[in-house]
DNA sequence: CACCGGGCTTGATTCACGTCAAGTAACATG
DNA sequence: CATGTTACTTGACGTGAATCAAGCCCGGTG
């Protein structure tokens, strides 16, 4: 454990209420590893051993069938993911990648369990962090369930923007690979997506597009998709 | 409240380990109301204002579109859905409809989210419950893109069903609509869906379905599906 | 009994997306 | 400089599921 990585787990939501010697007492079963592109962290079916916490680098959860695989989710610093597979001492549901190279915090699932229970800040950083997931993962099965895969490209694109009016250029969080499993499509049809798209201001080179008219598009996918919210 | 709700709001897995005398103090500020089928209990894009405890009856929770909305989830006896909202502070993401007549008990947002951070068991009675929904959405979105809606349904079925081999009976949650928008897919489709099964022992009337030899259908799913899990 | 409405099924057609297959561009390697 | 290699795009074609549109079955009502 480094000293440089205390500010970064501070900062996960998951410690957020965690007093700093209660901190300090719980990170002695903990230990952090630095891990290659590509590295599995856990995978589907096996019991849990270990909550990892990001400490930098991305981490994609897939879940894998027959011959393909899907991208569920992505993680990046500050979360802690298969929190579910280890406070119920369950097999876990998906399998854990390392997008980029990171350093990720291990902590011994027995030992997390028993400082969940016991630690009532702790729980709370839980619940607070589960919290946050389960609405990500509400909103994807909205999405999948009920828009095409051009309106899904545009609502994760303008997720990605700030809340502007004027043209903004956003970051695509991997290559186009990872982002059409994000968004439950193959590449090819993600590239029609685009292709789709540009007549309405996306403009997209390499990793980074641009949209030149958020409000544009904002309307697009609200006048065909959502009502609510 | 009435004494009779007291060992439903006592099996829910939010209230596992709280202690007697505290779930008594917490309870003050709740009340129960028996409401009829077809009830709002909460609308998208509105504010958190209660936390709903099913005690009777089943609620479903649906992402709204344009034109059409999608069941994401439901929940029966001992549930607490929409934690996160409440806990987070955010408006609904989804809108929850009451499916048949049941009891519910209403927990002011505030009291709750108080009650969350200052007791470590309730906020620990939380967590196993964000765990394990946050598990079945997953699956959700793993089926809804890895599997076929003829998959999806022999899935769901063998869920329904008890860990057994010979010929078994299960009963839909509902209506064959509601099925459908469970599985991601029109009633019509669901229609073609069973149709495509019933070679496999699949025969269903009206709200019972067998299952002649589970087993098989384990295999067929399994087969083209699930490889670890 | 005739009548009607809702839920389920079935058929014909349409459409979105996946699949197969080239083709191009950027980059590293011999 | 030729040559892979990888990432992306584009086109042609097939398919799974939605859509449109009847029919069927069943319980309620006059």
């Amino acid at each position: 454990m480094r000293t440089i990585d205390l500010p970064l787990i501070r900062r996960s939501r998951l410690f957020a209420q965690v007093a700093e010697p209660d901190l300090a007492a719980m990170l002695t079963a903990c230990f952090v590893q630095t891990l290659p592109e590509g590295a599995v962290l856990c995978r589907q079916g096996e019991k849990a051993e270990f909550l990892h916490v990001v400490l930098s680098g991305r981490v994609g959860l897939f879940g894998a069938a027959a011959r393909d695989e899907a991208l569920v989710e992505f993680f990046g610093p500050g979360d802690a993911f298969i929190v579910p597979a280890v406070v119920l001492d369950a097999p876990y549901l998906l399998t854990a990648r390392l997008l980029d190279e990171g350093r990720i915090m291990m902590w011994p699932a027995a030992a997390f369990r028993a400082q969940v229970r016991a630690t009532g800040s702790l729980a709370y950083g839980a619940v607070l962090l589960l919290s946050g997931y389960w609405r990500t993962l509400g909103g994807l099965i909205k999405d999948l369930k009920l828009l095409s895969a051009i309106e899904r490209l545009s609502a994760f694109l303008l997720a990605l923007a700030p809340r502007e009016t004027g043209p903004v250029t956003v970051t695509l969080p991997g290559g186009r690979r990872l982002v059409a499993g994000r968004l439950g499509i193959t590449p090819q049809s993600l590239s029609r997506a685009f292709a789709a798209l540009r007549p309405l201001g996306v403009s997209g080179g390499g990793r980074e597009v641009t949209i030149v008219e958020p409000a544009r598009l904002r309307e697009f996918v609200g006048s065909r998709a959502l009502k609510g919210t």
